[in-house]
DNA sequence: TTCATATTCTATTGATTGGTAGAATATTGA
DNA sequence: TCAATATTCTACCAATCAATAGAATATGAA
């Protein structure tokens, strides 16, 4: 009867050993974004191709990612949103009960949050500063990115783009801007530069990932037909 | 800037390489229900105490548990109620991603359920069903563990004590049985005793530290004051 | 067919992990 | 203080893992 009650938890560790390696999880986070093939990824987390092959390869035993072929090229994606969820908690688990996870977060962004006011906003008081349009929304990602999907009603300024904000962004009305998770680096840069224009600008906790994997809606841009 | 990146990710993978075994997750699973000394943890888990101890020192240095002395006894505890969550999402993924695992759970079991109609209830089908008073909430944990903490409303009837069901329980209305978690047996062999006494038996597909950790009230019985 | 490209496979290395047994430490009670 | 108990620490071996380089495979184009 539970004689494979063993069995059973060896074989979820399975998945949570797939997730037990910095790489792999740089690896996951960037598929989060969307599908890519091999090279790509390798360039995107800094391995060789042959190494990054490798941890796919893992990350496919364990059932985290499929491959499809293109062309000459291998495409990998995430096999379930859920997994999304999973590193977010993952995330959060790590950030309040691991001292030094807490420190490496917070310097990652050599944060010069004074007085707290730099506090994210959360995915819960996002959806309901929406519901009441009390804030409006802005998208970082370059338009690229920006096109396959974004939340409902954001704007699209990228990067290189930002010191147009004063003609696209009201001065009067808080700003969320947000990228593509909690670790992508671009929606803090933009803050902290929106700020030394004078605008009200917080950052959203999440990015378009978390949003999506939580069941809530997103727009995509149709480049032909008008929707 | 993000130089840390790499290291913010080896970080990460600390927690996830700690949920990387299948007896660290056994220990997790049973710490879910409560607190609880080594030798305990280490015979629920059918390990050595000096093998379950260092697997709590790994699990210790990544955040998940933090221990406490009483007396000659160290008893352990999670540190943190999203632990359960995490472990649930890591069950999910690995079941609907993992082949193995679901050939696991559906044999550790041995599922008699002919046409579905073993089917689980979820947390919040059975949330809605309690509001509406459609169902009788049934407790089959022992008398202990449901003094400590059990699902509002719910009844508890021990499964030594299983034969007085038809005193107890209702013909008419139907049953919803939990025990400790998703793959905790009790639950799983009550419902099968009880439908061979006549009841419309289901089961909850997760159990009381799933409910707990979600948020959701939990009653204690007060053993000397009232309410 | 042959070549170039993208990816995977294989073999090797060094590092890390899990299990085990026995020594060492801390606490309680005599 | 001493003995008994609970737990942790240390040392060891076997197994697994991560990284690397080079060979092998699969696809598309010439």
């Amino acid at each position: 009867m539970s004689i494979s009650r063993h069995e059973l938890f060896d074989t979820l560790a399975i998945v949570a050993r797939a997730l037990g390696n910095g790489n792999r999880l740089e690896l996951l986070e960037r598929l989060a974004q969307a599908e890519a093939p091999v090279e790509t990824l390798a360039s995107a987390t800094s391995l060789s191709v042959g190494n990054a092959s490798q941890h796919l390869q893992q990350l496919r035993r364990a059932g985290l990612v499929t491959a499809r072929r293109e062309g000459r090229q291998m495409f990998y994606r995430l096999t379930d949103e859920r997994i999304i969820l999973l590193m977010g908690l993952v995330r959060e688990v790590a950030e309040s009960n691991l001292a030094e996870a807490e420190r490496l977060v917070s310097r990652l962004f050599d944060d010069p949050d004074a007085e707290g006011a730099l506090e994210p906003v959360s995915r819960d008081a996002l959806r309901s500063a929406l519901e009441q349009g009390a804030v409006t929304l802005l998208d970082v990602r370059p338009e690229q990115e920006f096109r396959v999907a974004h939340l409902p009603g954001a704007i699209n300024l990228p990067m290189d783009r930002l010191d147009q904000a004063l003609e696209v962004l009201p001065r009067d009305q808080e700003i969320v801007a947000y990228c593509r998770g909690p670790y992508c680096v671009l929606s803090h840069e933009a803050v902290q530069r929106l700020r030394a224009l004078g605008l009200r600008v917080r950052r959203f906790q999440e990015g378009l990932p978390e949003w999506r994997a939580a069941g809530l809606p997103v727009e995509h841009e149709q480049p032909m037909m008008g929707q």
